[in-house]
DNA sequence: ACTATTATATGTCGTCCATAATATTACAGA
DNA sequence: TCTGTAATATTATGGACGACATATAATAGT
């Protein structure tokens, strides 16, 4: 028996789901071929059944994979920097190497339930990570807390990035910026109801 | 000389453009063919050249009229109705009759300029309705606040929209109401600096 | 009935996803 | 070191559908 290597598969398989995740994002899921994601690997169309059953699963895959990224990439930041980074002008100017969520998100919303699973698993282990962080002793009670401020998030960096005035875009992220903060600050102060 | 009354064509591409809007809400931009778009409408696709120069010409107009209906609608409505009639879950379960922009701002920030001018024109038809509503002394300056909410609003249903999960789907809505409204609510007051 | 207008029916040519047949690669054992 | 064979990739092909163009038929004022 003449065996490749295991990782030779596997890291094919990674490159795919690594180059795919740019192009996805750059070009989005129905405007994405599949031979264009595999030339972007370096291989050719014929080549990709053997790594996935369907584009579908490909993009289930990358989906999720982009949010493992995502994630790694929080864990070292503070909740005000993750902010601030997110709604950077070069985070808007950089579809294909930014937030997953931002840039298919409506896309996701119509694929098949595989894929929003995919997406609900890898986006709830982010927001608990910032739950966590944001209600140390209670992390549960502020996970949809969590949502609503990463919701805010991603639609205003869409809503930048669809604009054709560039001042206007600009001005909505830095209200962006405020409203985010805004939000985790009252936040941090749950007990006191009110001021 | 023999003409068609006047009306004719007009009410054909008028129709046209109506159905689009509900097709390309629920499959997407790039998930619409012109030959099921022009079925919609009980024509075929020869026929679309004679009312558009291109898909990009329709998506364009679509857009805009889409982004018009829409401003129309909330004319009527409180900006409470509206902020609790947006994230409702009827809303969320209506992609193609809801709002364009939850449905398709990732595949408009992909479009051309054209269809980007569309957008942002038509939006900020609706922003400044309502930042007139919210600050009728000084509505310029409410603007960008008003798109602070909007984005926020947006964001929140296409999550909700992607999530596989209903129930949290259900709970990031409610969240998003309350922010929403905390965000109003804190734009009512704008002189006192703080509580 | 004439004729401009509008729609249907095709045609072209490219790309879509998926599969099958073929070629290349690289390891295992003699 | 050489060779057989399994693993992996390439090219070729299928049938459907994409945008867009043109030729023909139907329609409806004058």
């Amino acid at each position: 028996m003449a065996r490749y290597a295991k990782e030779h598969k596997q890291a094919t398989r990674r490159r795919i789901v690594e180059t795919a995740g740019s192009r996805l994002k750059r070009d989005g899921i129905d405007g994405s071929g599949i031979a264009t994601l595999m030339a972007d690997a370096g291989l050719t169309n014929g080549a990709f059944y053997a790594h996935f059953d369907s584009k579908e699963d490909l993009v289930a895959s990358t989906v999720a994979d982009q949010l493992r990224e995502q994630r790694e990439r929080y864990s070292g930041q503070s909740l005000e920097e993750i902010v601030r980074g997110y709604l950077s002008i070069q985070h808007r100017d950089d579809t294909a190497g930014g937030c997953p969520s931002a840039a298919l998100l409506d896309e996701i919303a119509r694929s098949s339930e595989s894929v929003k699973r995919a997406y609900t698993d890898g986006l709830l282990a982010i927001i608990d990570d910032a739950a966590a962080r944001l209600a140390p002793d209670d992390p549960q009670s502020a996970r949809v807390r969590t949502f609503g401020v990463f919701a805010l998030m991603v639609g205003t960096l869409q809503v930048s990035r669809a604009l054709a005035d560039r001042r206007l875009a600009d001005d909505v992220l830095e209200q962006g910026i405020q409203n985010a903060l805004a939000l985790l600050g009252a936040e941090q102060r749950i007990s006191p109801s009110s001021c």
